[in-house]
DNA sequence: AAGCTCCCCAACCGCATGAAG
DNA sequence: CCTTCATGCGGTTGGGGAGCT
């Protein structure tokens, strides 16, 4: 048996959306939200759409974070990165440019930024997504992965940026609904004797980077052992997530400890 | 001015996924 | 476990505006 049709196609209007029904819609999620079902919200609101278009409408065009207008350097330089990265992970790549939608990123893309590349030569150098065997695309195939985004601007050592791969949780993870957006890792040459030290640092929409190195004596790895002093318990219940999984990605680095976790301590552990 | 081509981007389509029953 | 269905995603289409002849 298929599948029933989402909405009756001979009932609904196609095409674009006239500026009343723009009003029709954003009036009627500004007031009573979606209602987790946008199938029934046309027949609610009084649209003669179907719920997928009206889905659609919303969230790449009437949404109030949606930013339009042409893309910047820095969104070039995002999108580019991820896609060699990535490939078409359009939704992934979107979730990392504030106001832009996949739909956004997908048109740019096939419309103008492929060519620029193109004709700068920067294409011919990119890795190959669809076939690349690197760990980025391996984690992205297991559905509690970590997603690698962009740095933002204004990190100190942008060269070792570049190199590194670097994640952030999916939003589901309520948990950790505190923090930051972006958690970014990168590692860095050790001060200590006997382990490498990282440093963990949160990038938000704005280009400043919450150090949690041991400078500035918030938590810090020395010995195998994770150390936190302030409190960040979610920071650390997430840190060591990360560190625990066998393709934690700091390349050419040792990992500096084994999963010993629960702790007792909640503010550290060891191997 | 008219006709044509190209390009952009909003919108659609079909499939995958996951939740619910 | 199976079926149904809503949602989300990436690929594709086509209307309309811009630019060219």
């Amino acid at each position: 048996m298929g599948r029933a049709p989402c909405c009756d196609k001979n009932n609904v209007k196609r095409g674009p959306w006239s500026p009343e029904e723009d009003a029709i819609l954003r009036s009627y999620v500004e007031t009573y939200g979606t209602g987790g079902n946008w199938i029934a919200l046309p027949k609610k609101a009084g649209l003669r759409r179907c719920g997928k278009s009206c889905r659609l409408r919303w969230l790449n065009y009437l949404r109030p974070d949606i930013k339009h207008g042409g893309f910047t350097d820095e969104e070039d330089e995002i999108i580019y990165n991820l896609y060699n990265e990535i490939g078409s992970r359009w939704s992934v790549i979107a979730s990392q440019l504030p106001g832009r939608t996949d739909n956004d990123v997908k048109n740019y893309w096939n419309t103008k930024l492929k060519k620029k590349l193109l004709s700068s030569g920067r294409m011919s150098r990119m890795n190959h997504p669809a076939s690349s065997s690197n760990h980025v695309n391996d984690y992205l195939a297991d559905d509690n992965a970590c997603i690698p985004v962009m740095p933002g601007s204004g990190h100190e050592q942008p060269q070792e940026v570049a190199l590194n791969p670097i994640y952030r949780f999916p939003d589901a993870f309520g948990t950790y609904q505190d923090l930051p957006p972006q958690v970014q890792y990168t590692s860095h040459e050790s001060r200590l004797s006997s382990s490498q030290e990282y440093s963990i640092s949160s990038i938000t929409n704005s280009p400043s980077i919450t150090s949690m190195d041991r400078t500035s004596n918030v938590s810090y790895i020395e010995d195998g052992r994770f150390f936190s002093d302030n409190g960040m318990g979610q920071m650390w219940d997430f840190v060591n997530e990360l560190l625990f999984r066998d393709e934690f990605p700091v390349r050419n680095h040792r990992r500096v400890y084994q999963p010993s976790f629960p702790s007792d301590d909640p503010r550290m552990f060891s191997n």
